[in-house]
DNA sequence: AGCTTGCATCGAGAAACGTCTATACAGTCC
DNA sequence: GGACTGTATAGACGTTTCTCGATGCAAGCT
């Protein structure tokens, strides 16, 4: 007799399919979905683009002002920026000359929920 | 009694000392501090060794256990174990002739509370 | 002591990554 | 149209990563 609960996933609404790494094995297919985001974000100009990009709370900010906050080619940013695309976590629009990014908060929702643990295990008990 | 008291720094708590990668621009070491240990869930055997040490909430599991769970030589799968340990994410104890492995919810506390954002943008702003 | 088991470390090879320069493409302005 | 600016792509090169087999070390057993 499994203690069924009857809609826990509260805050981790993102979570519903994923019941978060660290409540369930990750089967190889999650793992396989989710490993390439996280390796995304594992680089430090990553890290550093995605913040500049996410704290632009207003939305988007111009590739013209990324590229020099870093003491990296352009052609190095841009790649940067392609990947972080390519994980799902920021997009972009050409809009005359520039480029604008913004963060995509659907997959950082994501991640957050994975990680947060059901903050204390006795609350959903009893 | 399902309140929670306001010194909950589970998710939010977190996030006020270390203002999250979404609200305001990582500097540098902070991001050279970070990086490693996304680099370190970036790889989905990895990310299936912390799901099933951290998924056993009773605490610790045996590398016994963790080894024959993966298609991959026995030191591969230890080597990996090492990254994961050096990235703060676990921790390890050797007892008699097996070896323990567990999680360390410090480290997945902060990078949640790092990429969760203060759901209501407009609730902070005056 | 010597054997056996569990796990870590070493060294090597293939693949992936981060960075660069050179170049191509998309718009704008004259 | 032609020149110029902003950004992306292509190709190259050194470094890091992932994986393996071989080996080493620690602990228990006979």
């Amino acid at each position: 007799m499994s203690k069924q609960k009857p809609e826990v996933l509260g805050r981790a609404g993102a979570a519903e399919c994923c019941p978060t790494l660290l409540t369930a094995p990750l089967d190889e297919e999650q793992a396989a979905e989710l490993a390439p985001v996280f390796k995304a974000l594992g680089d430090p100009v990553r890290l550093r683009l995605l913040s500049l990009i996410a704290s632009r709370q207003g939305g988007e900010i111009c590739v013209c002002e990324l590229t020099p906050a870093f003491d990296l080619s352009q052609p190095t940013v841009s790649h940067h920026l392609k990947l972080l695309r390519q994980a799902g976590l920021i997009d972009c629009e050409r809009r005359g000359t520039w480029v604008y990014y913004w963060l995509r908060p659907e997959m950082t929702d994501r991640l957050a929920a994975i990680l947060t643990r059901p903050a204390t295990a006795a609350d959903t008990a009893s």
